[in-house]
DNA sequence: CATGAATGAGGCTTCATTCAT
DNA sequence: GATGAATGAAGCCTCATTCAT
């Protein structure tokens, strides 16, 4: 009876998906809740979406593009020294996240679903595959450093991205279990020690000199 | 058939229930298939856990409390110079962890029943609690560093504890994401960064120093 | 398979929930059975009452309605002598349970349920309710009586409103029991004998007079 | 474990099911909650009894005979008029059944016994030998009136006494479901009305000469 | 295209009953 | 005899999905 010939359908049911499984996890959601969500009849989301499962795993996809998108603009605009340019990384994924922590529930759906999910396959590839390109960014920002001789060269770039991720993928975890952690200082202090784990041997002399 | 209470019958389901519910999640779990696992009938289930539900907790206390256990076993046993015991409290949780992978896949449905389950502050309370007291284990850990002169004593302790603690987390996490991911090395790598980073700068000149 | 809302769905529901529990009583009637009698799917129950509970006592409802309209029109429709009046009340309520005695059943589960259903105090306050409601058609009647000379006007109407409600009910209970009883019979002895009780004296002093 | 060699257990049991029973009916009665009001092992009652349903029958089976029992007692010992014979018996009925109403809702999960019960054959079968004996008791009474010219030889003892019993059954009912309701004395003034009607005629007249 | 009434497979849970101790 | 831990049959209800309108 509605014929709001929204054009964005699709897009406007994704958002509202989001939002709800967000809120309430991908079992206890109905997908009535998503229609109401959404402002469209519950018949309508299966002219989209062939199931409960695929509907979650297009919200899956659309975060994930959405993240890496968000990193990779971030990684290559980004300027000034290296110890500034990542800083500046970790600041803006950790206060990105934050802003919306409760989009963090969702991440840990999808990590759940990379465990039980009938789709779990899919889930871990694409999950991966996301990590794969964050990581990339990361790398390429260590590698200029080195080749900026910024960074000890003998440093292992792709373990250290991996890490790093890691890091920032957990602090924000714990900041979802604790709102009075306070991510964003802990992971200012804790780049400040990598930075120096880092730097290039002659710099630190160079600095410990002067400091003498 | 024994009609006489078995003593351990609550631990008996409690390990068949982790089993399962690591297998296939909570959601694709059935009480059936954790009743035949332990090898009891379905409603002998109910008489030690009151729901599907709050056996699915006392899987997640049993599973933090052992973590925690481990883990501050691990903490005390430790000797040698900081860098040595920190090397080994890494090795140690990344190996342990990876023995058991599996049990990972159940982590990360705690993680998602911290934003899903009815339950869900529970499960938050109980995992903050426990993160809590494994980054007072890491932390002490550090502190004593810095009073044996081995770390930078400006070095705020907590947060490279709640950082680190995080950083393994997440490395689980990759490794379990991707089969071919080295989480043991890239552990390895990333803490020979951090004890560079928290090393005193006086040593490290001495070490620059003997460099040149 | 008609997938239009019948707009009868739910009375179709509900006569076939009334047949049901009539025949087995509440506890062992399946939600099934009631689907199948109404030729509806079983979650079909669900679009229209919230519970077996709630369709139960929706049965009721209908019930207690249909049996006080049915009352109050005979109650208004009657004419004739007092004593005419009441004995055609009478034959009617008698002879309109008797007719379907089977539904009898299922006002002994609805009186069961005001001593032990969750909604216990519901099933009372609506079975009062009714009551009152029949004892002011019957009172009226009486008051008639009284105003018309034709009943003594020192008898309590409210009283024997209430006993004769409670006579009739009792009468079709024994029915229940014994299908040998002789309800309609028996009711009628017991109106002569109420009749002669509530005459005005002088009535009965001429009457006596003239048998003299 | 325990050892009250209870020689009365049978009828401990029997007790404290009654109680349980009245209080929750049946279906909501729990055989573990009978046993713990008896003080006793779950599996002891089926020492005794062999299911619920059979509990549920010896239950009822002893509140009848209790209930005969002690009408036939009052029964016979009354004295006096006819008029003041029945008002006792009246009385005594209405007063010991108010006393502990809420084995009422005993005596109605009984009637629905009668039409859902598996055994419901042997519940009307029961019941209906127990209204026959109690209808014994009263239409006694009224033959002993007539035939000492306290009733009018003409009234039809077993009707009256069929509808005197449904009364009594009625008023209570309604007492029942409605604390305010006065059952006493509604009997009261019903029973003066049910007199006047069995009057013999000659005695009405005389009253009414005297009134004149 | 959009809708939402209808559907029924499937799971959690209850609880009467059994039987080893 | 007495007990209560163990059992599993059985039922209410949910909710993803379908499809007539």
């Amino acid at each position: 009876m509605a014929r709001k010939a929204d054009p964005n359908r699709r897009a406007t049911i994704l958002t509202a998906a989001a939002q709800v499984f967000a809120e309430k996890g991908y079992a206890a959601t109905r997908i009535i809740e998503v229609a109401q969500a959404a402002q469209v009849g519950k018949g309508t989301i299966y002219e989209y979406f062939s199931s409960k499962e695929a509907l979650f795993f297009a919200v899956f996809e659309a975060m994930m593009t959405d993240a890496e998108r968000s990193v990779a603009l971030v990684g290559q605009a980004l300027s000034g020294s290296f110890a500034t340019r990542l800083e500046m990384l970790s600041d803006t994924i950790i206060t990105t996240w934050l802003d919306e922590l409760s989009m963090y529930g969702l991440v840990m759906e999808f990590w759940s679903a990379t465990a039980s999910s009938p789709d779990r396959a899919r889930f871990k590839n694409t999950f991966q595959a996301g990590y794969v390109r964050l990581r990339k960014v990361v790398r390429r920002l260590i590698r200029k450093g080195q080749a900026d001789g910024e960074v000890d060269s003998t440093c292992d770039a792709e373990a250290v991205a991996a890490a790093l991720i890691g890091t920032w993928d957990a602090l924000l975890l714990q900041a979802w279990l604790d709102p009075g952690f306070d991510a964003k200082s802990t992971a200012r202090t804790f780049m400040a020690v990598i930075l120096r784990g880092m730097a290039v041997p002659s710099a630190v002399v160079r600095r410990a000199d002067r400091e003498v």
